[in-house]
DNA sequence: ATGGCTGCTTTGAGCAGA
């Protein structure tokens, strides 16, 4: 199985880039976030069209996430939008089992800035994702959290990361909370393999920053023990942040043997 | 170390993103 995940800042800009990307990559399941879509609007009967099912939960203008997967790979059960026990307005989690893979789409708040308000909901809202996640760890033995985490967790994550320590996104608390996420049994896919130095997820539109490959790696997929012993690749596919109107993040890719 | 893009908004300057 071939799971990814990507936020693509807005699905109605990039509809067409996500359909001849999941066709190209032969992508079986694909993780969205930020696709700024209401469910109603969803455009669920063009991802059918494709041979693609899709589950989702969003809303205009902000946050949004969705699970794609191709059609015969099966059926999705156990699907659940949002956190327990949390109340929030955003839509910024959904949940899937499909091919036996439980899949957790998680679209973390970005935080602002370390004296923001935003920033006290973002550990707010991690506290509540890793009281979950816990239990997803204690249910689910083959488990994949995947998304935009919006936390680089090491230096080697950041283009500059003494320009970025302690600012949103690179800060010790924030990074605490990628360690917790681990902490609880689960595996950062992209350091089982032997990656290439400055390989990061996100680059900012502005500056030049892609060209000049000043990013971040932000955007994970975390395995459950049992799943990390099935991957055989995790890749990053800068090519997607190319080419007229990309998302500022390019996709994860993971691939599991059987 | 700012803002520089981009998408979105009961539409056009302000916001949020990261």
């Amino acid at each position: 199985m071939k799971l990814a995940t990507w936020n693509i800042n807005s699905l109605n800009m990039r509809l067409v880039r996500v359909l001849d990307w999941l066709a190209a990559s032969a992508t079986d399941v694909l993780c969205l976030q930020e696709t700024k879509l209401e469910d109603a609007t969803f455009p669920r009967l063009e991802f059918e069209a494709a041979g693609y099912r899709c589950v989702f939960t969003g809303q205009r203008t902000y946050n949004g996430v969705a699970i794609i997967w191709r059609s015969d790979v099966g059926e999705a059960t156990d699907v659940a939008a949002g956190l327990p026990d949390f109340a929030d307005q955003a839509k910024r989690v959904v949940a899937a089992t499909i091919a036996g893979v439980r899949a957790v789409c998680l679209y973390v708040p970005n935080g602002q800035s370390i004296e923001s308000d935003k920033y006290r909901y973002k550990h707010d809202w991690c506290r509540a994702t890793t009281a979950y996640l816990r239990r997803e760890v204690a249910v689910h033995a083959s488990l994949a959290v995947v998304g935009d985490f919006n936390i680089a967790p090491e230096p080697r994550d950041v283009h500059d990361p003494a320009l970025w320590d302690g600012h949103v996104l690179f800060s010790e608390p924030e990074r605490a909370v990628f360690r917790d996420w681990i902490g609880l049994g689960l595996v950062d896919s992209f350091r089982l393999f032997e990656q290439p130095p400055n390989t990061f997820s996100w680059w900012d539109y502005r500056m030049l920053a892609f060209p000049k490959n000043r990013g971040l790696r932000i955007d994970h997929v975390l395995l459950s023990r049992s799943l990390a012993a099935r991957c055989t690749s995790c890749r990053i596919d800068r090519n997607a942040r190319k080419g007229e109107k990309p998302s500022d993040h390019a996709p994860v890719v993971v691939e599991l043997a059987p």
